[in-house]
DNA sequence: CGGAATCCTTACGGATACTG
DNA sequence: CAGTATCCGTAAGGATTCCG
């Protein structure tokens, strides 16, 4: 697929891109990234190679550890975060990104750019 | 603001482009995009130059005339979409995408390509 | 034709307390 | 340290009926 194109292209992909049941690559994603804490626990993240639960829950304010627990788990289950437990004394898990968490950046990258050009 | 960045200057430039309330640009579009009709209802509309209520509920399939309505509004409200209301009989009333709404298609070419790629 | 009004159900988000 | 367990309020989504 080419890196860039015109709107009229991609409107053609993405037609060509749909499923029978009506769903498109782009709403499962854009369902992925639904909730309070998706995008600021990415971005705490890609601030860190590996971080921890207690880390960030700092990084993140006003999170608490239903929701942080809950985000992590949904995460984890799409494939865009990698869970590492160590079961020590004290126990501690470590948190990372994985390649597919890591290619959203580019996405993340073009709605930083939106964001600044029509920022209110 | 360069075409292209490595992931570092992109946390770089984010991390720059937080608010004090914590809010970053990136947040603010997501919410844009949340809710089970968004993408559907700007993919539709990204077909056609304008479209009508009526035609859009038969091409965003299970759409009830709230959720079309409500959706509608929120566009609105954000800029997106343009509505135009003509007083005729019978009424009739044509959406389009803004400039603002148009220029959201690099981050959706981007989304389709990361879909694509990592689709299960 | 393009909605508005009403009512209902469920999902999301959160506060608090407790634990292996 | 890294969570669970419970309970609760709000908001999102939806079905149905009616209207200018």
């Amino acid at each position: 697929m080419k890196e860039r194109v015109t709107f009229e292209e991609y409107v053609k992909i993405a037609s060509n891109s749909a499923t029978e049941s009506g769903n498109c690559p782009v709403s499962g994603l854009l369902l992925m990234l639904q909730g309070k804490w998706k995008n600021q626990i990415i971005y705490a993240m890609s601030l860190n190679d590996t971080i921890r639960f207690g880390k960030l829950k700092k990084e993140v304010p006003g999170i608490t550890n239903t929701m942080l627990t809950n985000t992590l788990r949904e995460l984890e289950a799409d494939g865009l975060i990698h869970r590492e437990q160590f079961n020590e004394i004290p126990p501690h898990v470590e948190y990372s990104l994985t390649e597919k968490g890591r290619n959203l950046f580019p996405i993340f990258y073009e709605m930083l750019k939106w964001g600044l050009r029509y920022a209110t």
